[in-house]
DNA sequence: TCCGCTATTTAGGATAGCCTAAATAATATT
DNA sequence: AATATTATTTAGGCTATCCTAAATAGCGGA
C-alpha cells in the first residue's frame, strides 16, 4: 500500500469535516476549531480530537491555536463529496421532483452512501450538469472546479444591478422565503435602498411583474452570492 | 412520546440485523445466535449483545438458548427496509442501468440512508413495481408482502417443468453465472435428471434456441425459487 | 506589562458495534 | 447417567465519535 493512495473510503463524521473545512478555508482564513464547532453543531472539544485525527491520516495540516488547512488529499476528499452533494440535489430536484428547498438534507443523508459509480451515472443522465439547484459548482470527476463569485448581495451598493450566482442552501426554510421574493440563481436584482446600521437592505427584482420593493435583512443577503451585472 | 411510537429511524446496523431475523424466520424456525451470526458475517458473541438491544427496545423476542422472533414492530422495520433495498435494486437497474448482479451492494449501502420520501418517489417513478430484478416481492408502503414460493429448483422432481420466480441475490458472481445459464425470473425449466448423493442436477432451459442440457450443483440450485408449472 | 477573556486543548466518560477467550447451557452419544 | 460436542452467553477489550469540566495558551486593553 502505497502511501500516495488514498481511495479507502471515509467515515460520514470524516467526510462531513472536510466538507466544513473547506467551505471555511474558501471563505477566508484557515478553519479555525471554533468555526468547524459551529458549523458541525458539536462542541469545540470534540473537533479538537478529530482534528487531530484528521491530520494523522494526512487529510489536514493542524497549527495549534492557529487553525487548520486541507492537504491536496484532503481537499480533493472534500471535493468528491461535495460533488456527490450536489449531483444527488441536481439529481433529486430535476429527475425525482424534489422541491429545492428540502433536497440539501436528502443530499447530505445520501452522499455518505453513495458510490462514485452511482454519482456518475445520475450525472450522466442529467448531461454532466455544471452547477446544483443552488448555483454551487460542481466539481468534476477528477476534482477540477470553478469557485464562483464570493461577493455576496449585502456588500452590493445602492443601485447596483447584480445576478443571483448562487444561495447558501443549508436552510429549508431561508431558501423557500428568498424563493418566495424571487431570490434565486440567475434572478437579476437592483438595490434600491441600504438602511445605516446594518438596516435591512431594500431590493427589486428585475423583469418582475409584480415587482413591489422588498427588504431583507443583511444577515439574510450575506448568504446570496451575486456576481456584477454591469461594469 | 407514547409507548407506540416508532419512527425514529433505526442504525444501519440494527435494519441489518433485522432484515436477517426476517429472512431467517421466513424460511422457518425462529432465527438462531449462529445463523444470524453466519449470515452478518460476525462473530455469534456480537449477535448475543445486540439481540439484547434488539429485545430491550422491543424489536424481537428473544428466549434464550432457543432463537428470536420478531416482534410486529420489529418485523414493520424490517419490511419498510426491505422495501427500500427492492426499490432501489428496480431503480438503479432500470432507470440507472445497472447490469442486475450489481445492484445488491449499491442497495445494501443506500438503503439506510434513503429516506422513505425518496424511496416512494422512486417506486413512483416505476410505476410501483412489485418485484425487484432478482424476483422478490416489495413490500407496500405500509408494510404488505406476499411472500412466494419456498419451493428452491434443487425440491423439483426430474422431469418437472417449474417457472423461476426469484434469485437469491446476494452473491453477484453466482448471479451472472445463472444469467448465463438462461436461468433468471420468468425462465422456464424442465429438470433432466438429478444424479444421486448431492450430485449435480441437469436441466433444460425450455424454449431456448442452443438448448444444450447443463447442470449445476444442489447447493447453487437451492438459491432459485421456483413454482410449479403443471398441476 | 499584566490581567482577564476567549479559544483551544486535555482529562475523563459515555455509547454503539465489533472482537477473542472463557464459562455455561443444551443436546447428542455411549 | 455421564460425557462429549456444539451453541450461546459473559467477561473483558478495542475503536470511533461524541460529551462535560478543567487546564492552558494567546491576545486585547488598561
Amino acid at each position: 500500500m502505497s502511501a500516495l493512495q488514498v481511495a479507502r473510503s471515509l467515515s460520514g463524521p470524516v467526510e462531513d469535516y472536510l466538507k466544513a473545512i473547506y467551505d471555511l478555508e474558501r471563505a477566508g482564513q484557515p478553519a479555525t476549531t471554533n468555526e468547524i464547532a459551529i458549523r458541525l453543531a458539536i462542541s469545540p472539544a470534540s473537533v479538537s480530537g478529530m482534528v487531530r485525527r484528521l491530520a494523522e491520516q494526512g487529510l489536514i495540516r493542524h497549527e495549534p491555536y492557529r487553525g487548520v488547512r486541507l492537504t491536496t488529499q484532503g481537499r480533493r476528499a472534500a471535493l468528491r463529496t461535495l460533488r456527490r452533494h450536489r449531483i444527488l440535489e441536481c439529481y433529486l430536484t430535476e429527475v425525482l421532483g424534489y422541491p429545492w428547498d428540502r433536497v440539501h438534507e436528502e443530499a447530505e443523508q445520501m452522499e455518505h452512501a453513495a458510490s462514485e459509480e452511482l454519482i456518475d451515472r445520475m450525472a450522466t443522465a442529467l448531461g454532466n450538469p455544471q452547477y446544483d439547484p443552488h448555483g454551487a459548482p460542481i466539481p468534476t470527476a477528477d476534482g477540477e472546479v470553478h469557485e464562483g463569485s464570493d461577493r455576496s448581495l449585502s456588500e452590493v451598493e445602492v443601485n447596483g444591478v447584480v445576478t443571483v450566482e448562487r444561495v447558501h442552501d443549508e436552510d429549508g426554510s431561508r431558501l423557500r422565503y428568498l424563493a418566495e421574493l424571487g431570490i434565486r440563481p440567475g434572478a437579476k436584482i437592483r438595490i434600491v435602498e441600504k438602511a445605516p446600521f446594518e438596516g435591512p437592505i431594500t431590493f427589486r427584482v428585475e423583469g418582475k411583474r409584480s415587482a413591489s420593493a422588498r427588504a431583507i435583512a443583511v444577515s439574510l443577503a450575506s448568504q446570496v452570492f451575486v456576481e456584477n451585472d454591469e461594469r
